[in-house]
DNA sequence: CGGCGTTTTGAGATATCTCAATGGGAGTGG
DNA sequence: CCACTCCCATTGAGATATCTCAAAACGCCG
């Protein structure tokens, strides 16, 4: 449920989520200087077959990272919350399309830079390569769950997953930050089912929904994980 | 269609740069002479939760890697291949199980010893992070097949994917190596569906079928491929 | 208040699954 | 060399989860 974590800043940076972070960053003097862009909700970061001049880190808000067949159809293959890296990669350009979900901040980095740097600095790529192998990680729960599981255990598994990936201490409550057709194209299920699920979710006992259906209360957390089958 | 790519014997024998100009390759030096296991048809490589303690490279055979729900629906992540690298990770255990699909054999690597020569070595850091980055793609790739494409759509992306992935110069066969339960299990569909979507493409004259449902000819590639909608 | 995008709900269609029976090879032992 | 068995693949028929199409309700913003 995160496209990459990787703390790029050192110390000097504040609010970071920083999961593996292992000390100070050597790419921090030799980085250009960021910018930060600001996204409106569905504003792209980036499309597929852009040059992929620069990696981006989320400072705010949600981007679904996605790609779409040619009939249109579209899988979103993660959520990325601040802290995760997106457009990571070893091609030229993106292979996949970046969209805000709701209005976002994204840190922009230059690729090459953070690359050639790499190639000189054992513990920058090994920091790349952990990085993505949590990616893998994350994509591989998200094929099992697209794979084997019914609507109602994706649904579970998803709220579960989210509620780790964003919930402040103690809190049981997640914000959906998103529209029912995104929760549909990253679970492959359609709006209606998702929709459906969540009510019988509710009828069920096991959630609330509030603020117009993007505030949900994970009222029974136990239950929650168990039906999503772990 | 790969878990990962990666020619560790060239990086040593070819010799790399180091920073700390000793001039002769790192990774030959301190990677343990590799042993080669053989393996029979079902047999485990490494099971979820075994110690990490090594990392292998298929040589011969298909080795499918998978994971499985408590209530024991199986997912199957990858098939890998010939040259595949499989276990790479950053935790202590493995979180996947890896089983052959046939008589195969795998070159068993030290996997502290890879990670800590990487500590020090940008190169094969580096090469490591592009592994992965790949083993991410073909994920990302199975992941949308899963997750939009039906059930004739899944099984001819698999076939020319798999045909990418094996097949000799100008062959247009490919051999499953593997049980209809396999590609079930990759696919996220039942045996039974595996089974009729391959007699409905035998019957349309885009494949044709031999020993004993193994060897499969792809008469018609582009058609496949248009099938499988990309 | 009106309009727009989104979500919810309903009812019927359908792709895929489930259960069950049949068939085919490959290996084994007589 | 021929049964016999086992495992796997195929085929069939009925069940069902999810999808599709359609309508209504909701919430938000100008």
């Amino acid at each position: 449920m995160f496209a990459a974590q990787l703390d790029l800043t050192s110390a000097s940076a504040t609010g970071m989520h920083h999961r593996h972070g292992d000390g100070s960053s050597v790419a921090e003097q030799r980085l250009p200087s960021a910018t930060v862009r600001r996204l409106i909700a569905k504003e792209h970061v980036f499309c597929e077959g852009d040059d992929r001049e620069q990696v981006f880190q989320v400072e705010e808000g949600v981007i679904a990272v996605y790609k779409t067949l040619p009939d249109g159809r579209r899988q979103i293959i993660d959520f990325a919350y601040p802290g995760d890296l997106i457009g990571l990669g070893v091609l030229d350009e993106h292979v996949l399309s970046a969209q805000a979900t709701v209005p976002s901040k994204v840190k922009c980095l230059s690729a090459a830079a953070l690359e050639r740097i790499a190639e000189s600095d054992a513990r920058l790529a090994l920091k790349l390569y952990k990085s993505v192998c949590h990616e893998l990680a994350a994509t591989r729960s998200l094929l099992i769950t697209v794979g084997q599981r019914s609507a109602i255990e994706r649904v579970c598994a998803f709220l579960v997953a989210l509620h780790r990936r964003t919930a402040e201490a103690e809190s049981a409550t997640v914000d959906l930050a998103m529209r029912r057709s995104d929760i549909a194209d990253l679970l492959g299920l359609t709006i209606e089912t998702v929709s459906r699920t969540l009510t019988k979710l509710r009828t069920m006992g096991v959630i609330e929904i509030a603020q117009g259906g993007t505030r949900v209360q994970l009222c029974d957390l136990a239950r929650l994980t168990d039906l999503a089958n772990e």
